[in-house]
DNA sequence: ATCGGTCAAGGGGCA
DNA sequence: TGCCCCTTGACCGAT
């Protein structure tokens, strides 16, 4: 069991996500910000390993306008020596990566030009991770998408999309159940037609949870994920601030919730990530509260961390 | 120097 | 149909 957090350390004092406006786009203004948030990534990938987290969501502005008609740059090919370095850097020290494009990428949109978009996306976020080397296990999630007023026919439109794409997205590719339009039953059912893992999200399917889901789901999500091609199963945690409304994420981890979840999924093993707002202060305190987890303790000590 | 409206992109829910 | 929400930070123009 890795555990970590995404995007963006808080501690460190630098932005591995800084973008600018589209109205001050230059290919000089784009260079700068691509060196400036891929040196940072090597920073976060330094402090992680300095505190054992071993799990990392990259963000998708890493390279901003990645997919826009306005990128006519190569950044690839300028890129890809620092790229090879910091895969390495990473596969040394068997960290896990994710990504999770955001809510514009949608695969089962009615309009064909939203699927293009969609596609190109998830190709430059599938060129990120190629051009580190990094094996199948780094993921990139997404949800089903939208329901366009019939849930089946828009999930049909999902599996006739998916099988469509490249095959270097394909074997990345994951879905996560969504807190209001796909649940996890749904996203069962995509797996039973399509070789697509499942992406547990605790707090989603909290939200959003159907009541005929009998059976051991816990084992039913997990199993979607080829241990020799996926590698462990993911899961996204994260727990509602207490006053909160609906969805908004709690300031800092509630570590007994954490506990309690870690108990749930006891048969389990699994990678989670921790989405909480104060980042990589709730992952190391998540990882003492675990640190007994033999799950945890075992990870840790193939790594050759001084604990 | 500080403030806050707005940012590439979609979809759902509501008035 | 039009406006708000989603998550969220931070860019950058206005002052």
């Amino acid at each position: 069991m890795r555990i970590g957090y995404p995007c963006i350390n808080r501690t460190i004092g630098c932005n591995a996500n800084k973008t600018f406006r589209l109205k001050s786009y230059s290919e000089d203004r784009l260079k700068k910000t691509i060196k400036n948030n891929l040196d940072c990534l090597e920073r976060i990938l330094t402090f992680n390993r300095e505190n054992n987290i071993f799990f990392f969501r990259i963000t998708s502005d890493l390279v901003p306008f990645a997919s826009h008609p306005i990128n006519r740059f190569n950044w690839k090919k300028h890129f890809k020596e620092k790229f090879v370095k910091i895969g390495e850097y990473i596969a040394k020290n068997r960290m896990r990566i994710s990504m999770h494009p955001d809510q514009f990428t949608l695969i089962n949109s009615v309009r064909t030009d939203i699927f293009e978009r969609a596609r190109k996306e998830l190709q430059y976020h599938a060129d990120i991770l190629n051009l580190m080397n990094l094996d199948t296990s780094a993921k990139i999630q997404i949800h089903v998408g939208g329901v366009y007023g019939d849930k089946r026919r828009s999930i049909r439109r999902f599996l006739s999309r998916f099988k469509k794409l490249d095959s270097s997205i394909k074997n990345r590719l994951v879905i996560e159940n969504d807190d209001r339009l796909y649940s996890l039953n749904d996203c069962l059912e995509i797996n039973a037609e399509v070789e697509i893992p499942v992406l547990f999200d605790y707090f989603h399917n909290k939200l959003n949870f159907e009541i005929q889901m009998r059976g051991n789901y816990l084992e039913n999500t997990f199993k979607t994920w080829n241990s020799k091609t996926d590698g462990l199963p993911m899961a996204d945690y994260s727990s509602q601030e207490v006053n909160g409304m609906r969805q908004k994420h709690s300031e800092t981890i509630n570590v007994k919730d954490f506990c309690i979840f870690l108990e749930e999924t006891k048969p389990f093993d699994l990678d989670i990530m921790l989405e909480i707002k104060d980042k990589e202060k709730s992952a190391i305190k998540a990882l003492n509260s675990a640190i007994k987890d033999v799950r945890v303790f075992s990870f840790l000590q193939t790594t050759s961390s001084g604990i």
